[in-house]
RNA sequence: GGCCCGUUCGUCUAGUGGUUAGGACGCAAGAUUUUCAUUCUUGAAGCAGGGGUUCGAUUCCCCUACGGGCUACCA
C-alpha cells in the first residue's frame, strides 16, 4: 500500500482564513490518521495577487494551531521546491510535453480580444466559451499554419498555451465525499494551461506538482469540484492517469448572516475573526482581529472547526487533536456547507478554559496582571485562577472576574445597595468592620465561624450585610463566595475596604 | 443563462422503509446558591413543497423551489 501524501496548497494572496484553517485541518487529520505526510506547497502563480507577509502568516497559523507540515517551504522534503514560483521550469516542460502530444495548442488571442468576444456575447444573452466550438475560429495554432504560429512566436508576441478539451465526452471523477460525479466535456472550455507571462496556471501547476510530490489524495474546498474533470483529463494527457490521485471536495464554509462562501475580504465585518492571526494589510495597514489575539485558544478553534461539517456520529463534542485524528474519516463528512456559529465558538473556549489546569490560568491571570504594572505569587494567582475559570470564557476574563483582588472598588453600585440598605446597615457594617479588625486566625472557616457567632450574638440577619459588604469590598454584587473573598483579601486590606466605604457612603 | 453540488430545530448535526426524529450551541422556565456566574432539571423549536414506489415514507425515485459552487492569462 502506497503512503498516504496530502497537501495543503494555499495561494499568499493575503491573510488565511478560517475555510482554509479548516482545509488543512482536515488534510493534516486524515494524514495523521493514515501514518501519512502533510506537505504545504505554496501555489504563487499569480504576482498580481502576491501579497508579501502572507506566506509567513500561513505557516504562522499553520503553526499555532498545531498543524506542522511534514514537508514545505522551511520545512524540508525531498520534493522541493514548494513553492510554485520556484519550479517554472518543470511547468513549461510539461506544457511542451502537452503541445507535442496534440492536448494543448498555442493561443494569441488577447485578454482584451477575448473581453470583447465576451462581452458581445453577453449583448447577445449569450456565453462566450473557449472552446471546440469557437477555437476554429481564434487565433490559435489549430487555426494558423505552423509558419505562422513559429513567426509569431518567434517575433516575441505574448502567446499562452490552452488545453485541448474533448469533444462531448463524459468524464465521471469520483469524490470521497459525494461519490461519483459526471461533467460532460460540452460544458467545458479549453483553458489556458500556460500564461504569457511565463508561469503556469493553477490547472497545470496543481496536477504536475501533486503527481510529482506523489500527493495520493487531494482534499481541497469545493469550489473545486468543477475542475475535477479538467484536472482528470489533466492527468490522463499527462499519462498519469493510473497513479492520479483521489479527490475530496469539502463543504464550504458560508457567511453566517448574508449569503456565500466566506473570503478573506469578509474581514471583520460579521463581529467574530474569520482569521486565525491578527492580520495587518501591508498595503494599507488595515487590523484584521484574530483568533489568536482574541483570546481564543487553538485547540478551541480546531475542535471547532472539526464539527463543522465531520462528525464522530457519537455526541462527542469535546475534541484533543489525538481524538480527532483517531476517529476521523471523509465518510463522516457532511455534503452541505456551513455557516458557523460565533457563540459555540466561545463555548468551546470556555470548555478548554474549564479543562486547563489551574496553574496554566494562573499564569494567564499573572500576564493580565502585568499588563497592568502589577503581579503576584504563583500559588495566589493559580488559587485565584481556578475559582473564577468557571466564569470565564477568555483569559482577559480572568481579570475581569478577579481585578477585585488587586484594585480596590473606583466605585460603588449604589442602586444595588439602595435595595439591601436601611437605617441600621452603616451601624451594623461599622461593628462588623470592628470586630474583623480584631487579631485572628485570618481563613476561611475561620473567618466564617467568627462572622456567625458575631452575628447570631446579635440577632443580625447575613442576608442583611451581605451586599453591603459585597459592594464595599468588591463595588458591585458579584464575585466569588464572600468569605473566599474576605480571605483572600487579606485582613488588613479588607478593613481598608470597609473602612473606606463607610466614611464615603454615609458619613 | 449553462453545468455541478446540496436541503433534518434559529445554528452545527445524529438518524431510520414502521423512532416519542436524538445531541450540542443559543433561547425560555424552574431548582440550587449569601450576590453574580457556574451547575442541574425541564421546555419551546426541525425532516423545503408536490408527485410517485410501498401495507407504510423524513428515509428510495422524479419534478419544483430554495441555497451553494464554477463558468478569468485568480487561486
Amino acid at each position: 500500500m502506497e503512503k498516504v501524501r496530502v497537501r495543503f496548497a494555499p495561494s499568499p494572496t493575503g491573510p488565511l482564513h478560517i475555510g482554509g484553517v479548516r482545509t488543512a485541518l482536515f488534510n493534516y487529520l486524515f494524514a495523521r490518521r493514515n501514518g501519512g505526510d502533510f506537505l504545504l506547497r505554496i501555489e504563487d502563480t499569480d504576482r498580481t495577487r502576491y501579497v508579501s507577509g502572507a506566506e509567513q502568516y500561513i505557516i504562522d497559523a499553520l503553526q499555532w494551531c498545531g498543524l506542522t507540515p511534514d514537508e514545505g517551504p522551511g520545512f524540508g522534503g525531498n520534493c522541493g521546491p514548494y513553492r510554485q514560483s520556484d519550479r517554472q521550469q518543470i511547468y513549461r516542460q510539461y506544457a511542451m510535453q502537452l503541445l507535442a502530444s496534440g492536448w494543448a495548442y498555442y493561443a494569441f488571442d488577447t485578454p482584451d480580444a477575448l473581453d470583447a468576444l465576451r462581452k458581445a456575447a453577453d449583448a447577445d444573452r449569450r456565453v462566450f466559451s473557449y472552446d471546440a466550438a469557437t477555437r476554429t475560429q481564434l487565433q490559435n495554432s489549430l487555426t494558423l499554419p505552423p509558419d505562422v504560429v513559429q513567426c509569431r512566436i518567434d517575433s516575441g508576441e505574448p502567446w499562452v498555451i490552452r488545453f485541448r478539451m474533448p469533444e462531448n465526452t463524459d468524464v465521471t471523477g469520483h469524490d470521497m465525499i459525494r461519490g461519483n460525479v459526471t461533467f460532460n466535456t460540452a460544458q467545458l472550455d479549453d483553458k489556458v494551461l500556460f500564461k504569457s507571462d511565463g508561469m503556469p496556471t493553477y490547472h497545470l501547476a496543481n496536477v504536475v506538482d501533486d503527481h510529482l510530490m506523489h500527493i495520493t489524495h487531494v482534499i481541497r474546498g469545493e469550489e473545486w469540484l468543477s475542475s475535477m474533470p479538467l484536472h482528470i483529463l489533466l492527468y490522463e494527457a499527462l499519462g498519469w492517469a493510473d497513479s492520479r490521485p483521489q479527490f475530496a471536495h469539502l463543504p464550504l464554509i458560508l457567511k453566517p448572516s448574508g449569503q456565500g462562501k466566506l473570503s478573506k475580504r469578509d474581514g471583520d465585518k460579521f463581529g467574530f475573526p474569520v482569521f486565525p492571526l491578527l492580520w495587518t494589510d501591508p498595503a494599507d495597514g488595515t487590523l484584521s482581529r484574530g483568533y489568536r489575539e482574541d483570546g481564543y485558544f487553538p485547540e478551541a478553534v480546531v475542535n471547532m472547526l472539526a464539527l463543522l461539517g465531520w462528525n464522530a456520529g457519537t455526541d462527542q463534542e469535546i475534541f484533543s487533536m489525538d481524538e480527532l485524528i483517531a476517529s476521523f474519516s471523509f465518510e463522516r463528512v457532511v455534503k452541505s456547507g456551513a455557516r458557523f456559529d460565533p457563540e459555540k465558538t466561545k463555548w468551546f473556549n470556555h470548555q478548554y478554559m474549564l479543562r486547563r489546569d489551574d496553574a496554566a490560568l494562573g499564569h494567564l491571570l499573572r500576564i493580565q496582571l502585568q499588563s497592568r504594572n502589577l503581579d503576584d505569587s504563583d500559588a495566589r494567582l493559580t488559587r485565584i485562577a481556578g475559582l473564577v475559570k468557571d466564569r470565564c470564557t477568555f483569559p482577559a476574563d480572568l481579570w475581569t472576574h478577579s481585578f477585585y483582588f488587586y484594585e480596590a472598588p473606583a466605585e460603588y453600585d449604589m442602586p444595588a445597595l439602595r435595595k439591601k440598605w436601611d437605617d441600621n446597615t452603616h451601624h451594623r457594617l461599622s461593628e462588623i468592620t470592628q470586630m474583623l479588625e480584631q487579631p485572628a486566625e485570618w481563613n476561611y472557616a475561620a473567618i466564617k465561624n467568627r462572622f456567625s457567632d458575631f452575628m447570631n450574638a446579635r440577632g443580625w440577619n447575613f442576608g442583611q450585610v451581605m451586599v453591603p459588604i459585597r459592594v464595599a469590598l468588591v463595588g458591585s454584587s458579584q464575585g466569588l463566595d464572600l468569605f473566599l473573598i474576605l480571605e483572600l483579601l487579606g485582613q488588613e486590606e479588607t478593613v481598608v475596604r470597609m473602612r473606606r466605604f463607610l466614611d464615603v457612603v454615609n458619613p
